[in-house]
RNA sequence: CGGGGUGUAGCGCAGCCCGGUUAGCGCGCCUGCUUCGGGAGCAGGAGGUCCCCGGUUCAAAUCCGGGCACCCCGACCA
């Protein structure tokens, strides 16, 4: 035997658990500045795959990609009055450059609204420069008082939407079009089902109208906000003075919308699927999909088997598949087994002697379950073992959210579910801040999201989880990150 | 910011209470040979500011004082 360091059991302790998979996977280390995380090549693929797909989805819809600066002049942070409140505590300040003092300070971008507004208010004069639709890939910085790899760090990547339109409604549609298109990506790419809706006034963003999110559920019961999507209305244009001409001749403030998901998803990823031997990664978003395993005795095996790994190789390979050979010698096949499943390759091929003369290869998963597949129809049978992995995941891990929310709660149920084991909670809410704030010190439970309507229960709660009074929409309650 | 824990080789740790001369162990790493269908064996080898600063002492990884960092649990937080 020769174990490398175990990883702390799930049920032992989560958040123990949480780290030591990222490290036998190998996707971040710590770094030398308190608070900042080091993403490692394999994290780093998993983002660029997120990146990719994303990217996509946003190019189809019309949206274009454009890099604005780190630094913010501190005096732009100040011109809305809510964003302000909201982000001063967590900015990052650079008052000298040079070795001189500024003249005006600098914040480092917590978010890039107003440096962005600020040179809308230039580009945009007519109905005709309408709509605006921006997206930027980029790192910000917000200084965080406790932080956790990729779920709450200093530093973080993320992209962030800026869109500017003509009327509140446009504004509206694509806010709930992008939601839509996080929500698809989650649950299709990430394998990752989520509820969607929106926020309360007292959760949403420093500066928005309106917030809506998209949590998701971890495995230790806790909820994860995983993307948002802003309806700014024309608090920005306004403090920016974004206006425009109508085709009237009218002038008037754009509508702006916000929108943007971080390196946390890579976290949410992990919690979602992962279990006590290390990372589970569905296929869309493995960097590596396959590894081929070679295994012999003699050197007569060895090259034969060697020459029919390296064929596949290449063949999947053509075929689009990323797909890695591991060749190393040294090691038993064993060894090699438990260090690919630790991070999170989906297939193992098992290529020895008996299969090069019966022309197969040993298909395995690593959720389980094991078969030889004939080397003619390898090719062709990864498509489908992929769908395969990636549906199976995602329903695993819908039924595990439906396992743990519970519809229709009572007030007591409600507390009891949140000293207890956790989930999602819904249940009727009058829509006071008092019964959240109550809900809040007495549970640790928060109002994630006020869920929109394919999610909403049937027949609509009539009353109010906490205080009885007739309920004017449903909530859903969890403890969040 | 409060409570708890940990800093000794790349990783995981022992040694510290009770100071002592070459600071150990496991894994990993390097070389060679034999191995290889679920974590290989043998032989040889490389690798250390014992977190930092100061103090006590003939002598400090070990005792004393101060500091720093990280992790966990809270508090806080789009």
């Amino acid at each position: 035997m020769s174990q490398e360091r175990g990883i702390t059991p799930r049920a032992e302790n989560f958040s123990e658990w949480y780290n030591d998979v990222i490290m036998r996977a190998e996707l971040a280390d710590y770094s030398p500045v308190r608070g900042c995380m080091v993403i490692r090549p394999r994290g780093y693929g998993i983002w660029e795959l997120m990146q990719r797909a994303l990217d996509e989805m946003f190019k189809e819809t019309g949206h274009e990609n454009a890099y604005f600066p780190l630094f913010i002049p501190q005096s732009f942070l100040a011109k809305e009055a809510q964003h302000v409140e909201g982000f001063s505590p967590e900015t990052a300040v650079v008052t000298q450059g040079g070795g001189k003092e500024l003249e005006e300070p600098l914040v480092v971008r917590p978010t890039s609204e107003t440096i962005i507004y600020s040179l809308y208010a230039k580009w945009i004069q007519s109905y005709r420069d309408l709509p605006l639709l921006l997206n930027q890939w980029a790192n910000i910085v917000r200084w965080e008082m406790r932080t956790r790899l990729f779920l709450r760090t200093t530093e973080f990547l993320w992209q962030e939407g800026h869109t500017a339109h003509a009327t509140d409604r446009e504004a509206e549609e694509e806010t709930r079009l992008i939601l839509g298109i996080y929500r698809r990506f989650m649950e299709e790419w990430m394998a990752m089902p989520v509820i969607t809706g929106l926020k309360t006034e007292s959760e949403k963003f420093a500066g928005a109208v309106r917030t809506y999110a998209c949590e998701a559920l971890m495995q230790d019961n806790r909820a994860l906000q995983a993307g948002t999507s802003h309806h700014l209305g024309q608090n920005f244009a306004k403090a920016f003075e974004v206006q425009y001409q109508t085709a009237e001749g009218e002038l008037e403030h754009v509508w702006n919308t916000s929108w943007g998901v971080s390196t946390r998803l890579v976290g949410g990823l992990i919690m979602s699927h992962s279990d006590d031997t290390g990372l589970v990664c569905p296929p869309r978003l493995a960097p590596t999909q396959v590894v081929i395993v070679p295994i012999w005795k003699s050197d007569e095996q060895r090259s034969s088997v060697m020459g029919v790994a390296g064929q596949i190789e290449r063949e999947l390979r053509a075929s689009g598949v990323r797909v890695r050979l591991d060749a190393r010698d040294g090691l038993k096949p064993g060894a090699k087994y438990y260090e690919w499943e630790g991070k999170g390759v989906p297939v193992r091929m098992e290529i020895g002697p008996r299969d090069v003369a019966d022309q197969q290869a040993m298909v395995a998963r690593r959720s389980g379950g094991k078969a030889p597949v004939k080397l003619a129809d390898l090719v062709s049978a990864m498509p489908r073992v992929f769908a395969e992995i990636q549906s199976a995941l995602f329903a695993a891990a819908t039924e595990r959210q439906e396992e743990n929310t519970v519809r229709s709660v009572t007030k007591q149920q409600l507390i009891d579910l949140m000293e207890g084991p956790g989930g999602f909670a819904f249940g009727g809410y009058c829509g006071g801040e008092r019964c959240e704030i109550e809900v809040k010190d007495r549970t640790k439970a928060t109002v994630r999201v006020l869920p929109d309507p394919e999610f909403r229960s049937e027949p609509a709660p009539a009353a109010c989880v906490w205080c009885g009074e007739p309920a004017v929409t449903e909530a859903v309650w969890a403890k969040a990150y």
